[in-house]
DNA sequence: TAAATTATGTTGTATTTGCAACAAAAATCT
DNA sequence: AGATTTTTGTTGCAAATACAACATAATTTA
């Protein structure tokens, strides 16, 4: 059995402790990151959404976003039609603080896969979105409290 | 720029969590797995290379594992050459806990791959591996205070 | 060999994470 | 329409995570 998720979860692990550590320098605290992307991204999207979007858990994802509302870099915004839901958007500071996220994210993108070639990129990406399609499922499902068989 | 870190990132928090979901019934709490799946298969490794191998930091690995010390699913040994270090090494129980651990991984490997061929999961492996190489580098750079350019 | 540096491990503290439990709006069902 | 279920959001609490700072053994350097 290849331990493909081993290989997986070592890179996260590695990527994303790197991306703390360097986000320091904009006041943006560990995982804050990963939300504000995503919302730069996505603007008008919802906390639970985007909770989906990332994979982690709904609370968490709440108080990440209440922290990156508190230090202005995102905004909360009602909804006209929906009073139950609060729409997400980036402010300048939060955009700002995307295009430096960015460049750390291409350039630990770069860096990452240093070595592979044009086509070995592109064959990775795509397995690596089936995997990833294949994986949701089963956290959806387990998130929701089923129990999977094995 | 293809966006292949966040798919691992995904797939990586999905997996993770998945996980933790399942191991409570066996009285492991939030990412003891990965501790003792290494020191089941890397008897008498130490902490440091532990956290190294994870890819998380010395600290967290430090209480991660007297916790699971302490709950007797492993023993720290020492060392009689040197004093400094301490030996991990699983018990009875860590072990047994280590079957189901497999098991599960195994299956979600399974989930995570349906799809891909035999091929296409050689491929999928050997391009991870050398990502994780590329990016471990980088890891133990910027975890030692150093400053990426870019 | 003495001094300086590195390796290994620990503890204090602040923060994030996630489960459980709750609340209320919206959507679905009968 | 009214009842039920689902969706979305929040808070309390316990635990994990990681940085900083420290301690000591081991190793390297001068």
């Amino acid at each position: 059995m290849k331990e493909v998720l081993r290989e997986i979860g070592m890179v996260a692990r590695a990527l994303d402790s790197i991306s703390n550590i360097e986000f320091k320098q904009y006041a943006l605290s560990k995982g804050q990151y990963l939300y504000l992307v995503r919302i730069c991204e996505t603007p008008g999207i919802i906390q639970e959404k985007l909770a989906e979007m990332i994979k982690v858990d709904r609370t968490t994802t709440a108080r990440a976003i209440k922290k990156l509302a508190m230090n202005d870099f995102i905004e909360k915004r009602d909804d006209e039609n929906n009073k139950k839901i609060k729409k997400l958007f980036p402010t300048d500071k939060g955009y700002n603080a995307y295009q430096f996220i960015r460049r750390e994210n291409d350039f630990s993108n770069k860096v990452a896969l240093s070595g592979l070639n044009e086509s070995e990129i592109n064959i990775l990406f795509k397995l690596l979105q089936r995997v990833r399609k294949n994986t949701e499922k089963d956290w959806e499902y387990v998130k929701k409290g089923n129990k999977r068989i094995y």
